[in-house]
DNA sequence: GGCTGTTTGTGTAAGTTTGTACAAAAAATC
DNA sequence: GATTTTTTGTACAAACTTACACAAACAGCC
């Protein structure tokens, strides 16, 4: 194990290996190859197991590499071996299809708490969820330690949001909203615009 | 104009800079500089400028750089200066919030239809739009010359629709289902998973 | 008009990432 | 049990990406 600093580009593919491994596992299967499991994602199998060895030596000459093994080391790596309390702000179509999705449950995350800067909208249920005011934001978030919130807001509200998001002590931020948000080093971002990857691919139409 | 080879990594930056510039126009602001949009969006103003210069001498010393003259340039380069269509497989949370989104507008894409496999939804109306048995898909898809699509069905269907629009003559997939999906190497894809984003910053928590 | 400050575009160096190739280990086959 | 096949982990080379630094161009000001 060399823990010395990995680049980010490689973890940004664990996530990737472990959900289809997951899947194979899903489906009962017990070993692959990086070879295999290259052909599924669309990754070469060397720079899979370059990605992987970097962890350790997981696999084994001639076999490959146990699934259900393989799976426990990832999830521990990623430290989605527990459950990450998630919160959600902005409680438009985007906010109530993620309130409502189910795909959280086993990868490591569970939505807590929803928000809304609108008081049409406090109070209302959303599925399980009542939506609370932006208001009583920072002091519900810190009761309850959430360090991962994800941004549903227009982009005119999205800076707002974060510099409260941030002053709760939430330290990581997936940001749906179309605009880029500034903050301190020690908080993650990461972006999805359906806008800005679609016309990362028209380039090439 | 060294338009020989772009690197991917600046076309998938581009559009982040389009989204911030255009941001600073609709604000009235007409110039800015590398080191001012560097400080909007997190990246090293030598960047900005360097991936900027790829494509021809768009600034000026000692001025900067005219924001409505690079949003037409970046406009022109990402092929964003006309309006694309747009198709979006699967209407579930997701698709109803995505079919209703008004994001897309101005920004060179334009939703043209919709389509589900479930024959309970089919015929029902989401917004503007009719819901299409994905029966009909193709043939809608190509008649209509439709080149994007956006996929939001859950995993266990994702590979089949997405060798349906393949078929269909689809170019680029927006793939918002959690799986790697396999697709020819002249059809060009971007995954949108909200868990292997939070899962790629958990690492870091 | 000369001086000062700003900002671009780019050459070069440094750093990062990927691809290639192969020894070593394990399994499968005969 | 010897041979062949499969597959990992990694050394090294190649390719790619970013950072640094600065000349040249332009604007503003006195």
């Amino acid at each position: 194990m060399n823990a010395d600093k990995i680049p980010d580009i490689i973890i940004g593919r664990l996530p990737v290996y472990l959900r289809a491994l997951q899947r194979l596992a899903d489906k009962g299967v017990l070993t692959t190859s990086s070879q295999e499991l290259g052909e599924m994602i669309g990754i070469s199998a060397a720079q899979i197991r370059k990605d992987i060895s970097q962890f350790g030596e997981f696999g084994k000459q001639g076999t490959g590499y146990s699934i259900p093994f393989l799976v426990d080391r990832l999830r521990a790596i990623l430290k989605v071996d527990r459950v990450w309390d998630v919160a959600i702000v902005g409680m438009g179509d985007m906010g109530h299809a993620l309130a409502r999705y189910n795909g959280f449950t086993n990868r490591g995350f569970h939505v807590l708490m929803v928000f809304d800067n609108d008081p049409a909208k406090v109070g209302i249920k959303v599925g399980e969820f009542e939506i609370f005011s932006t208001a009583v934001m920072a002091e519900k978030l810190k009761q309850q330690k959430i360090k991962m919130a994800v941004l549903t807001t227009p982009a005119s509200a999205a800076q707002e949001m974060a510099d409260q998001l941030v002053k709760a002590g939430v330290k990581a931020i997936l940001n749906y909203a179309p605009i880029s948000i500034n903050v301190p080093d020690d908080v993650h971002v990461q972006y999805i615009d359906p806008v800005t990857h679609l016309q990362r691919m028209t380039y090439y139409l």
